[in-house]
RNA sequence: GGAGAGGUGGCGGAGUGGUCGAUCGCGCCGGUCUCGAAAACCGGAGUGCCUGCAAGGGUACCGUGGGUUCGAAUCCCACCCUCUCCGCCA
């Protein structure tokens, strides 16, 4: 949510960053609201102020014996109170109203974030790893022999429908090693606390971190008013909602292994085969809750922990900062890592980074005491670290061979019970 | 699921209709004392919003939402959460 004292003093810079993105101005229609709010909050507590004095006068009158005044005051604050209550009521009408429009604005890019309508704008940074030459067709991940039984869409098609899939045999075990490997080397070596969270949340922590109230659609939601989380950055980011943190205790770093739920409501045939988009997917999420001013800085560390994991894979990726229009809700600036894909012959998605500056602190309330002055909102950061599924699909990817089977990279080998490889036939082999 | 107890400021814990935003203790910050520290003593300190150049003023907040009352932390209703015991259960 942005910050109205912000678009009051500088109502062009905030039309500006707006535009950026592609939107129309709204300034001139937040501060109408805004002063009209004022306006009517300013009447609202000077009635109530009245009130409150003659309150007191009445519990005067009465000590003292004064049943006259007494119930003369006693009738005009009955009479006022109707039209106080009004009053109060219209006030908190505009300020709910003022809150909803500036729910539904996402976030300003940053300056250094590149203009741009669409993806073809992002701006690629900087790339890992050389593809690996394949003197075969490669296969995309369900099609590879090795494979074959161990990723059944079938039988989840049967269970659930579309958009999900049943993991047996070595398919299952890669999986279980990658999310494991990714928690451990962020606890290790990238210093980052592990996190177990509810996957079922209010709908509160959903406002929190932005899925409501725009995107709803994008998410499910049980009989009794649950949301079953698309990232586990929204149990892990609204972990400091109405907190207020001691500035020593920060920057708290974050990392998550968790189900992801998605609807893919605005998906519909794309990434249909395969299990690259799904309804329910592993996610092993990195958040950070920092002061505003560090935020960049450990938006370069956290895109530096995903890239480890990639790198650490030995898998081929590029880094990309995405373009203003190209960017989440939330996102202040976004870095994403696209991992090579053979059977694709392209860079896909497999990670997003991104700030969000203050903005998501802003809707859950947190804060944070500065060494000086008063409480201040944190910033918050999230990044994938990996998703789960899509590394799978990676790995797999680039360690097939032509005879079908799988060469898995060697960090995994400890979580594999030492195998080096999966046989065409889809048995782990040493 | 049943029965009971309880939710007050960073923590503990008073307060059961009126100058209570709230006694007190611990912790915290500043000062005195000290070579320095501890102890002791003195002083300070919640959060949001509105208003004001500022000093300040106003308003709201005692789990949440309603209600009663001129007036609610205090009374009533509903809900949420925590704890204890019983039942059930991975």
């Amino acid at each position: 949510m942005h910050d109205i004292r912000f678009i009051r003093e500088t109502p062009e810079a905030f039309d500006r960053a707006l535009s950026r993105r592609g939107l129309s101005p709204l300034s001139s229609q937040i501060l109408a609201l805004d002063a009209d709010r004022r306006a009517r909050i300013l009447a609202a507590e000077t009635a109530q102020a009245d009130q409150n004095k003659a309150s007191k006068d009445v519990g005067a009158a009465k000590a003292r014996g004064d049943d006259a005044e007494f119930e003369r005051l006693r009738a005009l604050v009955a009479e006022k109170k109707a039209e106080i209550a009004r009053m109060q009521a219209e006030a908190a009408a505009l300020d709910d109203q003022l809150r909803d429009l500036l729910m539904g604005i996402p976030n300003l890019p940053l300056d250094e974030v590149p203009d741009g309508a669409d993806e073809n704008a992002n701006v690629e940074i900087r790339r890992w790893g050389t593809p690996r030459q394949m003197d075969f067709a490669p296969r995309e991940h369900f099609d590879i022999p090795a494979m074959a039984g161990a990723m059944d869409f079938a039988t989840a098609a049967k269970l659930s429908g579309s958009r999900f899939v049943v993991l047996k045999g070595a398919a299952i075990r890669l999986h279980r090693a990658l999310a494991q490997f990714m928690l451990d080397t962020h606890i290790s070596e990238h210093g980052l606390q592990e996190v177990w969270t509810p996957v079922l949340v209010k709908p509160e922590a959903m406002y929190g971190t932005n899925q409501l109230p725009k995107f709803a659609e994008d998410s499910y939601q049980t009989t009794n008013g649950w949301w079953l989380i698309p990232t586990s950055e929204v149990t892990l980011t609204n972990i400091a909602a109405g907190e207020i943190l001691e500035e020593t205790a920060l920057p708290i770093r974050m990392t998550a292994h968790t189900q992801c739920f998605r609807s893919e409501a605005g998906s519909a045939g794309k990434d249909t085969t395969g299990m690259l988009r799904q309804h329910q997917f592993e996610k092993v999420e990195m958040v950070t809750l920092c002061t505003p001013e560090t935020a960049l800085a450990e938006h370069d560390r956290m895109t530096a922990c995903a890239e480890a994991i990639l790198q650490k894979l030995g898998l081929p990726y590029r880094t990309i900062v995405l373009c203003t229009g190209d960017m989440g809700f939330g996102a202040q600036k976004t870095h994403d890592l696209e991992v090579w894909l053979p059977g694709q012959k392209r860079y896909r998605e497999i990670s997003s980074v991104s700030t969000c500056g203050q903005f998501q602190a802003r809707r859950m309330n947190g804060r944070y005491r500065p060494a000086t002055g008063k409480p201040d909102f944190i910033a918050t950061l999230n990044g994938s670290g990996l998703a789960v599924g899509r590394c799978l699909i990676a790995v797999l990817e680039n360690g097939q061979q032509a005879d079908g089977s799988v060469v898995l990279p060697p960090v995994l080998s400890s979580y594999m019970g030492g195998a080096t490889h999966i046989t065409a036939d889809g048995r782990l082999g040493a």
